[in-house]
DNA sequence: AGCACGCCGACT
DNA sequence: GTCGGCGTGCTC
């Protein structure tokens, strides 16, 4: 390689395009394409991402590849050139493109650091700066009363000089080890020569004598039972030796997941794998919606799919929507492929996630079962890809670059020419409405394995209960089931959905709500602080005893929060023990897997939670679920919250009677005859789709349409409301007579850190140049964007409209 | 982005 | 004169 083509690491419109640089003699045969460099670029250096490669250059001015920091390409041209397609897609930059498919702990931190080059006398205050040092840290000069010019002159003069430094944070996890030093028979004859009272130490070479292999440091003293020093005393004498060995950072044991072998396949089920199969052997590209209704036997499908892509040599990407949520699907996963699996989590530390990164990256798994970004696995020989619950949100990623995992997984599959399979028990519309086109290929699970009928479910119009003078948040119905199941020794679930519900803070005499002061949001309240929070910009402050407007000390905190519920529970069923999940008592590492265990080892009755407990927990034992308020997210200013509501219903349902005991599901609501609860209630997925379908077709929205969401923010709220109207003017100019151009509207929270949001919404069936109009806008307000803090942020394929 | 360069007003 | 602030333009 004699030029490199480097993408640089400064996330800017004008500097998103690859630089040239020269390939100097010292990493001529190194050098490839895929590697991580660090390069100059202007005055400082900066980390980069070689992308491609020439013979010559059109620059007459290039510089040389300063670092080489890989030894082996961390993006393989599939992924660079996937990275070019989310960039253009979500209209990013290739860099953020790129950084957003690696491990945090690869991308670069920047250093700036004063070098003293002379051993004259320095100007006084740069003398008193350095300190007799060497070389000290940019940031003292910041915090310095040394002028920048005076530091510019010695820089001029020669006598000192900026060091640039780019480090890679990645760290290795090592551990030490133990091995013999000498052959076994030496060993022997040591063991003899031994003194007596060397008890330790003869016991540590007798260790050796049976075990010549290599062991950990920690674990041979913790068998043994003694210190380092006894170690020290051998190693000395020559007869043990100790090393450093780079590890992995193992968060799931694998040891401690038994061993599952391929379950016999219902007629359904082989119906179904089978076209999936075909593809496989065939090398072809096709994405599959798998809609099975829960317990119908989809992830033996998937884990039977994935078992014929490994006996060719290939490779499989999992999505699963959160893995904290499931540890049970880690578990059949693990449990089926052992070792092979590396899993990507969102709970994992850095250096966790890097490790698991790593395991993939030199092939050591074939199986990859991760969140959102696993999408991006550096496999070369995809076999399939799958996604689980394929309707999640959490496939979305909500920040820069805006993609949606679905649709790079379907990239990744056509380049791959391998299946992808969409799998839910309530598939989102888009999804539905392509499989019926037959753009996806639907595959049908009606029957769940066991044959068992789904729960019962039983509608309770609380505004009944109120009228009948119950004025708590358990209907009658619940509270009477609850202690019949309890009083059989069986066990309730209850979820509280409380999206869209927050515990802020109201006056009871004037209806004064306490608002964050910086952004158009109620403040929630926390009651183990007893301080009011933003959820948007963390602003914090302390519980007031009054009513801020009417002095009244009437001020009280509403909505139902978990732990508002379990109070009155224990009031209700004094009895009854209780496990609350909610982000409250999750927060901790494995809290998540703790609390489920306990609650399957029957430790509670009841478990209370949040959405967190709808998914993929499966507990024998569970044969009620009670739904408090079905409704409350229905009232979003969303046109997913039907779909949403209909989709959690379902799924929550799906807890109850999973095994051998019958399971009942009470959904408490206040509107009844929502098509989407009613719809819910008789598991009636088909219905719910024509129904919401011809909803989605009045009032223009997908899948009928597609969107495009641009935010504008600033702090004046006039510039804001200004620039936004004259962006959708100049949108309305470009696009098509029949593309609807919305705004501008404010943002469904108005204000964030005191900054205006207003909002123009582009809903369109065909504009191949939506993206270059938008990057025009982007390149229109560039000097607006730069120096007056306009903000835009495009979201190609919105999931919320906030 | 982040840095240098250069212009301009202010001040010992 | 010199110091510090800010607007402008460039980075292979």
């Amino acid at each position: 390689m004699n030029i490199a083509k480097v993408i640089v690491d400064v996330p800017a419109s004008n500097i998103n395009q690859t630089f040239d640089y020269r390939v100097p003699e010292k990493f001529a045969g190194v050098l490839r394409v895929g590697m991580r460099v660090v390069v100059p670029f202007g005055p400082r250096k900066v980390m980069g991402f070689v992308v491609g490669e020439a013979e010559e250059t059109s620059f007459d001015k290039v510089k040389d590849i300063g670092d080489v920091l890989d030894l082996t390409p961390v993006l393989t041209s599939e992924l660079i050139q996937l990275g070019e397609w989310l960039a253009k897609g979500t209209i990013s930059f290739y860099i953020t493109a790129l950084q957003a498919m690696l491990p945090q702990v690869l991308k670069a931190q920047y250093k700036k650091e004063l070098v003293r080059l002379t051993d004259g006398e320095l100007d006084q205050q740069l003398e008193n700066l350095f300190a007799g040092r060497h070389v000290i840290p940019y940031e003292e000069i910041e915090e310095s009363i040394v002028a920048y010019r005076t530091i510019q002159k010695a820089v001029q003069d020669g006598d000192i000089s900026m060091e640039y430094l780019v480090k890679s944070k990645e760290t290795k996890k090592f551990v030490t080890m133990v091995r013999p030093g000498k052959e076994a028979y030496l060993l022997e004859e040591a063991h003899q020569d031994l003194p007596r009272n060397a008890k330790k130490q003869k016991q540590l070479l007798q260790y050796f004598i049976e075990f010549p292999d290599p062991i950990e440091k920690q674990l041979l003293l913790h068998k043994i039972g003694t210190t380092g020093s006894t170690l020290k005393n051998l190693e000395g004498k020559g007869l043990l030796e100790t090393y450093r060995m780079e590890t992995y950072r193992n968060p799931y044991e694998d040891g401690s997941f038994p061993q599952t072998t391929p379950l016999e396949l219902t007629m359904e089920q082989a119906t179904a794998i089978e076209p999936i199969n075909k593809k496989i052997s065939d090398k072809e590209h096709e994405v599959f919606l798998l809609h099975g209704v829960t317990g119908s036997g989809k992830t033996e499908i998937y884990l039977q799919a994935i078992q014929n892509v490994l006996d060719r040599g290939e490779e499989a990407i999992v999505l699963v929507p959160e893995i904290s949520l499931t540890p049970q699907m880690v578990k059949r996963f693990k449990g089926r492929f052992g070792s092979n699996v590396a899993v990507m989590h969102s709970a994992l530390s850095a250096g966790e996630k890097y490790d698991e990164w790593r395991r993939i990256h030199r092939k050591e798994v074939q199986v990859v079962v991760g969140a959102r970004s696993a999408v991006f696995a550096p496999f070369e020989n995809l076999g399939i890809i799958i996604i689980d619950e394929e309707h999640e949100t959490t496939y979305k990623q909500e920040d820069q670059p805006r993609y949606h995992a679905r649709d790079v997984a379907i990239q990744r599959g056509k380049t791959h020419h391998c299946p992808v399979i969409l799998g839910s028990a309530t598939p989102t519309l888009e999804s539905y409405a392509r499989a019926k086109k037959g753009v996806y290929h639907l595959l049908t699970l009606e029957k769940r394995t066991n044959e068992q009928a789904m729960p019962e479910v039983d509608i309770v119009d609380m505004r009944e209960e109120l009228h009948a003078g119950n004025r708590t948040m358990f209907s009658r119905k619940l509270k009477d089931k609850m202690d019949q199941r309890i009083g059989r020794g069986e066990q309730v679930v209850l979820m509280l959905n409380r999206r869209g519900y927050s515990t802020f803070v109201m006056c009871r005499d004037c209806g004064h709500v306490k608002e964050c002061p910086h952004c158009d949001i109620a403040l929630t309240f926390h009651k183990n602080t007893r301080r009011l929070k933003c959820h948007y910009c963390s602003y914090e402050e302390i519980m007031p005893d009054n009513c801020p407007e009417c002095k009244s000390d009437l001020i009280r905190y509403f909505g139902t929060g978990t732990q508002k519920v379990e109070e009155a529970l224990t009031q209700l069923m004094p009895e009854a023990s209780i496990i609350r999940m909610d982000v409250d008592t999750t927060r901790r590492k494995g809290a998540h897997e703790k609390l489920l265990t306990k609650f399957a080892n029957k430790e509670a009755d009841i478990l209370l939670g949040t959405q967190m407990i709808a998914k993929g927990l499966d507990f024998e034992n569970v044969t009620l679920v009670g739904v408090l308020t079905a409704d409350s997210m229905l009232h979003l200013p969303d046109f997913r919250s039907a779909e949403k509501t209909f989709q959690l219903l379902t799924q929550v349902s799906g807890r109850a009677g999973r095994h051998e005991l019958a399971g009942e599901v009470i959904v408490q609501t206040y509107t009844p005859d929502h098509y989407s609860i009613e719809l819910a209630s008789t598991y009636n997925y088909q219905d719910f789709f024509m129904k919401e379908m011809s909803v989605r077709r009045t009032f223009q929205y997908p899948p009928y349409m597609f969107l495009a969401l641009l935010t504008v923010s600033h702090k004046n709220q006039v510039k804001a409301v200004q620039a936004t109207q004259n962006i959708a003017q100049m949108l309305m100019k470009a696009v098509k007579p029949e593309t609807i151009v919305l705004g501008p509207t404010p943002s469904a929270i108005p204000r964030i850190k005191d900054r205006y949001r207003y909002q123009c919404m582009v809903k369109y069936k065909n504009e191949p140049h939506l993206r270059d109009y938008m990057e025009k806008i982007l390149d229109y307000y560039s000097d607006n964007i730069k120096k007056d803090d306009l903000l835009i942020t495009i979201d190609m394929q919105p999931y919320h409209l906030m």
